[in-house]
DNA sequence: ATTGTTTTTGACCAAACGGTCAAGATCACG
DNA sequence: CGTGATCTTGACCGTTTGGTCAAAAACAAT
C-alpha cells in the first residue's frame, strides 16, 4: 500500500496542480456539471495522467472537500471564550467575511455541495461540524447567561454568520449585478455586517 | 407559428405536468446534473414525449427560470413606501421567508444558478432585479432620511434579508444536520429574524 | 365511419463522458 | 552509462447523454 501523503516532489507537485484546478472547475460548474477533461485542460495535463494521481473524478472531489473543511472550520475554532465577547463574535464576522474574499471558489465549492444535499458531505456536517457549533454554542449560551450578550439562539446567531458571510462569495454574480459598478461588495459588506452584529448583541 | 400561451387542455397539463418534474430534478441536481430521462420518469413521460413540448432540456430550464423570477420578486414589490417602515420592512422578511418554506425547490433552483455564475440569469438579475431593488432602496432611504429606521446600506440591508432567509432554504440539510433532530428550522428563524431586523432598524 | 390533426413512442444516432491499458518517455541513482 | 522505477500519453472502450424520426396511437370534427 501506498502511504497517503504523496513521496517524490513532482507527485506532490502534480497533486496540488491538480486539486487547484479541480476547485477552479468544480467550483464554477459544480459536481456532474465539470468534466475530466476540463479539469485537466485547466491543470495542464492528460486526462489519464489525472487518474494516474488520482482513483477518479469522485475521489479528486472528496479529497478537495475533506481538505477544505478544516479551513472552513476555522474561523469558528478560534472563538475564544475567554475573550470579549462581542469582539470575539465580530472578529469570528470579519474571518469569516475574509474567507469568502480570499476563498471564493472553496465558499461556492460547499455551497453547490450543500445546495444539492450534501450527498459526499453528510456525515462531516453531522459529526465535525455539529460537535464545533454546538460547543461555540455553548460559548455563546455562557456569554448570555451572563449578560454580556443579548439574548439571542446561539445556533441561529452562527447560521446567520454562515448566511451573511458567505453570501458574498456564493452570490457574487447577484450582488455585482444589483449593485452596478463602482462597488467593492466585500468592503462595504465589512461595514454592514459590524453594525448589524454590534446592534444585535448589545445587552 | 404558435402562440406561446398553450392552445389545448392536455397541452396545458402536460406542459405543467413537465415543469413541475423539471423543478423537483433540476432543483435536486443542477442544470447539467439533471437528465432528460429523469425528468420524463418524474413526469410519467417518455423523453420524446417532452421535447415534443419543448424544443431542448435548455428550453425547459429557461421557461421555469423566467416563470419564477416573479413570483420571487414579488415579496420586495409589496413593500408599500406608504407604510408603517419598521413594519413594512419585517413583513417582507416574512414573506420571503415563507417562500423558504412554501418553494424551497424554486429557491435552491435560483441558489444553483447564481452560485454557478448565472450563464442563463444574468441578464434578468442585471435589468428586472437591478431595477426593482434600486427603485426600493430609493424607498429605504427615504425612512432613512426621515429618521424612521436606523441608517444602514438599503442595498445590502435588503442582501442581509435574502441572505438570512434563503439560507434555511438553500442550506437546509446543513441547517438540519447541526440542529440535529426535534427541530423546526423555518419557525426558530421567524423568531430570530424578527429579533434580529428589529434590533438593525430601531432608530 | 372517415378523415385530418394532435399526441405518443420505440428505435436509433452522434457526441461526450469516466475510465482502462499497453507502450513509450523521463527520471533517479549506482 | 545503464537500469529499474516513476511518470506520461494516444488509442480505445462501454455507457450515458441530448436529441431525431418515422410510424403508430389517440383524439376531434363532420
Amino acid at each position: 500500500m501506498n502511504a497517503n501523503p504523496p513521496r517524490t516532489r513532482i507527485q506532490k507537485k502534480n497533486r496540488s496542480t491538480i486539486l487547484d484546478a479541480a476547485l477552479e472547475v468544480f467550483s464554477r460548474h459544480g459536481f456532474r456539471g465539470a468534466t475530466l477533461d476540463q479539469i485537466a485542460g485547466e491543470a495542464g495535463l492528460s486526462k489519464p495522467n489525472l487518474l494516474y494521481y488520482f482513483p477518479s473524478k469522485e475521489a479528486i472531489f472528496i479529497t478537495l472537500l475533506s481538505g477544505l473543511m478544516e479551513t472552513w472550520l476555522d474561523p469558528l475554532r478560534e472563538l475564544d471564550p475567554s475573550g470579549e465577547p462581542i469582539e470575539e463574535l465580530l472578529a469570528y464576522v470579519r474571518r469569516k467575511l475574509q474567507l469568502s474574499r480570499d476563498f471564493p471558489r472553496e465558499s461556492r465549492l460547499f455551497a453547490n455541495e450543500i445546495v444539492q444535499g450534501a450527498p459526499r458531505m453528510e456525515h462531516l456536517l453531522a459529526t465535525d461540524l455539529k460537535s464545533l457549533v454546538d460547543e461555540k454554542a455553548g460559548v455563546i449560551r455562557g456569554w448570555i447567561a451572563e449578560g454580556q450578550i443579548a439574548d439571542v439562539d446561539p445556533h441561529h446567531l452562527i447560521f446567520s454568520v454562515w448566511a451573511l458571510t458567505q453570501h458574498y462569495a456564493d452570490f457574487d454574480v447577484q450582488v455585482r449585478a444589483v449593485l452596478g459598478p463602482g462597488h467593492d461588495p466585500l468592503a462595504e459588506a465589512e461595514t454592514f455586517l459590524d453594525t448589524l452584529f454590534r446592534r444585535l448583541l448589545a445587552p
